[in-house]
DNA sequence: TTTTACTGTTGACATTGATCAACAGAATTT
DNA sequence: AAATTCTGTTGATCAATGTCAACAGTAAAA
């Protein structure tokens, strides 16, 4: 399916809601976030958010392939993030707090995103169940992040790879390597040869 | 000074919700933390959390430094965290989700520490004021997390041991340099050398 | 259609940081 | 006081990964 109707985006966002929360939606519930949900579709490669910008929206992907990175000094891009459909994007901190992100966030695939204001947001949260939600993401997120910094520091680069093709093989579907391997922390020549090697076993 | 009050380690952490959020702590709100608030001081080496068991506990440091570490396949420690007074310590994931934990905490130092079952946490987060707090503490921690793993995955070691110089130096003070070395991902004898250039400088 | 950008591969070589081993002073335990 | 453990240092060597360069196929743009 190339692109979502409105209503079939409204649904999917709905089941997840309640796909992360043990407090059912009410029907008002669906009504106020039917009101303060609004839908945007980003092209290849458009922008969600560039570096020194305020990140004034937030949103679920329904459908498509992002990314976030950073670019040092040396301008080197970084991914921090890859994200494909039922994920949330938006550089967090930036959003609560307003201030300049230090992110580039892009779309890899035309994307499908249900946006929210910080002020839309806030009202989402009122409802229990996108309460409960938000605060079980939060937990997730912080523990998928420890467990990646523990990765990055204690295993090799092919253990890395190992564990991401178990853990995220649509990633090789969606992504080009030298993505992947950024993502990784390895160069893309090491990438390619850790691969070269998997296939021969 | 050795060791606190009773009296002084709740007033410790009623500063410390007021600077992390911006709604007054009411008298009712201090009467109910009161009630709710359990003090626990550690022994050096004692254990507040270790692998396999939920984290029952979560907490508040008053005092002490502690850590929080992972054992892997080979047996090596991968120290995780690094923690000193006005730090939250307890594994959120296994907290919230009441699940094992994979990690080990233990005090460093004698520490004075407040402390939560899930329950009186949850009492807490009605508290408007704690709530706000718990909710920019997650954006925070988050953030220094993305911060962590791109530091890890971009920076050579003796750059990641110049921003821990600069961002923490008091760690250099309380923690001995294996453990400094392991949460920054690489041997006591590579940050041994890097800090021999250091002083050279 | 031609050109240009993007993606992935391979080789040669350099560098970073790990590993192993020995050692020494300080702190802690017996 | 002696023994043991903890902490930090240094040297020699090695393995993993990065860097630089060349190349090729494919997709995208002109």
């Amino acid at each position: 399916m190339d692109s979502y109707f409105l209503s079939d985006m409204h649904e999917a966002f709905f089941s997840y809601i309640r796909s992360k929360s043990t407090v059912p939606l009410t029907d008002e519930d669906i009504d106020l976030l039917k009101s303060i949900m609004v839908s945007k579709k980003l092209k290849k490669r458009q922008y969600l958010l560039t570096e020194s910008e305020i990140c004034r929206q937030g949103g679920f992907i329904v459908k498509g392939a992002m990314r976030q990175y950073s670019v040092d000094e040396k301008g080197d891009e970084h991914v921090i993030q890859l994200l494909l459909e039922h994920w949330w994007v938006g550089d967090r901190e930036s959003f609560e707090k307003e201030t300049p992100s230090p992110f580039f966030i892009d779309a890899w695939e035309e994307s499908d995103l249900i946006l929210f204001t910080k002020d839309k947001f806030d009202m989402m949260l009122r409802i229990p169940a996108a309460a409960e939600m938000t605060s079980n993401i939060s937990t997730s997120h912080i523990s998928a992040l420890h467990k990646r910094v523990s990765d990055t520091m204690s295993l090799t680069a092919e253990e890395r790879y190992e564990n991401l093709m178990r853990t995220h093989p649509e990633f090789f579907q969606r992504f080009p390597q030298h993505l992947i391997a950024s993502y990784l922390g390895i160069t893309k020549e090491t990438l390619s040869r850790i691969r070269h090697k998997a296939i021969k076993k």
